[in-house]
DNA sequence: ACCTGAACACCGTTCAAGT
DNA sequence: ACCTGAACACCGTTCAAGT
């Protein structure tokens, strides 16, 4: 369950300098690359010290370049966080296919997918974060990210209608119910990342919780439920 | 469902000046009133002007007080946050139990609890994001606000435990029971504030969503729950 | 087109000083 | 015991200026 993307120093991290490329005979990056670095540096940031230690000011600092060149790239401190939340998404996208692809059965499909998402909260914490950071602002201002997240949705989707199709899952509209497994394995996911759950002693570890809730998911709290 | 303590301008709000107290001869607030102007200020502001426009310096200027006269009261921002937010989460709490009040079945029952934790983060959708906000800070340093939420998370707990002795709800550890109730309400909740949800067109109302996701709760997804 | 540097209005927190 | 005011190191953002 090891992220490159997330997890690793990232190519900007360490060294700045050394990774500018020569642009005509300016010291300068090349026209995208300032972005890219910007992200990624967001990301580590984030990863290292944490979703309160990102400020724009330290994302800049750490790639080595002026605050105010951000806004050459980035309209404002919510939409630089904004592209580096999407990537987030994008890789929380990437391990659900992975965690999908590893299992034959529809069923366990689903739940392995359920699995991986509160499993990926568990792993990076303070990236699963910014995901939902109020600091993000507007979702209607980012329609990129609110596509990342879509797409991760439509994992979820697809899994519940092949799992329809193959009769374990009951018949209902499958966006509804694929909505309702999306948000118990993301309540469970924030409320593990939130501490809100584990140190107060309502649930003990955070992997039994998130399989206690993914099981739980599938067979329903109904006394009606208990026979089959 | 008003919230008077949240939704209110709260006494503290307009006139500061107007509601000290005469202490002795000096004109001050007495102990205590101080802490509670400022979290109502907290609070209000909240309520009014969003998460994002809660800083410490706000809140002293809206009790006109000086900023450093918070620090008398809190440890740091965090402290006057998780205040705050606990006050939100009691409330809270109080709305779940005037929900499980007002209805009679222990199943009607839960439902209504779990309806109305969805219900309260959509009429109170800055209240709420307060109580799972970043700047709160570790929840181990703020015992009371994690009391707070044991306490609010027993009225689910309570609910089950009805709900099984009635036999409407399944058998199984109903701490793991209610807490995969609490996990799906609360993740509605959040992708409901967070607008994760609605925008993306993936759900179309906050409140159908809500009661499709408690309703896909108590079902579950299994195609073995058909012909109950 | 892209970056810098100075500037502005904020912010959380500490500290010395007042009563 | 409780509050003020000055100070410090930050912050996001704007703007004029450089290439």
């Amino acid at each position: 369950l090891i992220v490159p993307v997330l997890a690793s120093p990232s190519m900007a991290g360490r060294s700045p300098l050394a990774r500018k490329v020569q642009h005509k005979e300016a010291d300068r990056y090349h026209y995208g690359e300032l972005r890219r670095a910007l992200i990624d540096a967001a990301l580590a940031i984030v990863g290292r010290e944490g979703l309160e230690a990102l400020s724009l000011r330290a994302v800049a600092r750490r790639v080595g370049v002026s605050p105010t060149a951000t806004y050459n790239h980035f309209r404002d401190k919510a939409s630089l966080l904004g592209a580096a939340a999407e990537v987030g998404v994008r890789e929380l996208d990437r391990q659900l296919r992975e965690a999908a692809g590893g299992v034959r059965g529809p069923g366990e499909r689903l739940e392995a997918i359920g699995l991986a998402y509160v499993m990926f909260a568990i792993a990076h914490p303070t990236h699963f974060r910014l995901l939902g950071a109020p600091e993000l602002g507007d979702k209607n201002a980012q329609p990129e990210l609110l596509g990342a997240y879509e797409a991760a949705y439509g994992v979820l989707l697809d899994a519940v209608k092949e799992c329809q199709a193959a009769g374990v899952v009951r018949t209902g509209e499958p966006r509804t119910l694929a909505l309702a497994a999306w948000c118990t394995v993301h309540g469970a996911a924030w409320l593990i990342v939130d501490g809100q759950v584990c140190v107060a002693g309502i649930a003990s570890k955070p992997e039994s919780l998130a399989r206690d809730v993914v099981r739980a998911l599938f067979k329903g709290l109904s006394a009606r439920n208990e026979r089959a």
